[in-house]
DNA sequence: ATGCAAGTTTGCATCATGTGCAGTTATTCC
DNA sequence: GGAATAACTGCACATGATGCAAACTTGCAT
């Protein structure tokens, strides 16, 4: 009854975290720079080398918080009634998710004001977010039988616009909820300009 | 007669678009990765540590031309009339010059291009067009009075839609003009979803 | 035009990154 | 239990990136 793997992939699994996590108060507290891949290595007890196997880079650990996160945003998405159309799937899962009740998730926090101090670190995020969108455009094309444009412009703007509600909500240092402000993007979204 | 500064800014301006130019061609004909600094330094007549005195980073010498590009779109923004909102300034302005009537800039398509097939150079990318998001945001915030997430919004759905819709233009091998395709992002953007 | 102040380029030293390779160790599966 | 397979590790090596100090170039006041 092991659940899901062998005891190798749980393993892999497992230090895989490992390695995030130490990453993550590694850097929260050094700063970015001042980490090296040899303390992360060190903390999480796998060799400089192994550190290589798993991730390709001291960002890349780092995001792999963020990956997580995206594959939620995707079977959430899924997860929606069939007879929705695209847009609404899709802004309503980003909701459920990106603007939770109440508790908006401490360790993306950190990661996005990381990514906001550290240039290298808001690119890969940044990718990272145009994977999402790519794979959430091909999505939303099957929901709504349309290989043209919209519906890459849908997926576009709409994580975009949650983008930029989240800077504003970040710079605003949180006077209004997260999930307010996110609404009032994606209302300024829908409504003509 | 120096037209704008002294001969020491004009040198270093010089050189700036040199090594530019050397990166862009090597990176062209032998690959991103097949690229060392070394050989820029060399291709531009600089020592490899003066390389590192104009640009961080090899990706940093190939987006140059992006920053430029990105110049011309915020001053192609600041020339529409003062009565536009920000939405139509922000619209024309990017339509005058990302979809200009036939001639889509080799230099941008051949950057984009670079992108698409390397990871870094696409974060890169991604990371100045964040830039320019930003500083759109705050000059539509400006023009229409608005401090709140809607200007932030229109910069960001309306950059990410002519990304998008770039990219479906390149995906589909150009069988559509450029601007077409822009115009139909827009058109989707701008009608309710 | 001359010479001093300020800015620029360079080589050198140094530490971190990232990867190929080969030997060792751990796990799977029969 | 033992062969096959996969993961971990140390080492070597090329490149990346940065501080520093010496050499050199430009700007400017006299």
């Amino acid at each position: 009854m092991t659940g899901t793997q062998g005891l190798r992939e749980r393993k892999k699994a497992e230090t895989r975290l490992a390695v995030y996590r130490a990453a993550m108060r590694l850097t929260v507290d050094k700063g970015y720079e001042n980490v090296t891949v040899e303390a992360i290595a060190e903390e999480s007890n796998i060799s400089r080398r192994t550190f290589f196997n798993y991730f390709s880079d001291k960002a890349d650990a780092l995001m792999y918080g963020e990956e997580e996160r995206h594959r939620r945003l995707i079977a959430a998405f899924r997860a929606r009634p069939a007879e929705e159309s695209g847009w609404t799937a899709l802004s309503s899962a980003t909701l459920e998710l990106f603007g939770s009740i109440a508790e908006p998730d401490r360790e993306w926090i950190a990661r996005t004001l990381l990514a906001r101090r550290h240039p290298t670190l808001l690119a890969r995020q940044l990718a990272n977010l145009l994977e999402l969108e790519q794979q959430l455009a091909a999505l939303i094309a099957e929901r709504d039988d349309d290989s043209g444009v919209r519906p890459r412009v849908i997926a576009a703007a709409l994580l975009s616009s949650m983008r930029a509600a989240t800077n504003l909500w970040l710079d605003d240092d949180q006077a209004r909820s997260l999930p307010v402000v996110m609404s009032e993007a994606l209302d300024a979204l829908a409504s003509r300009f």
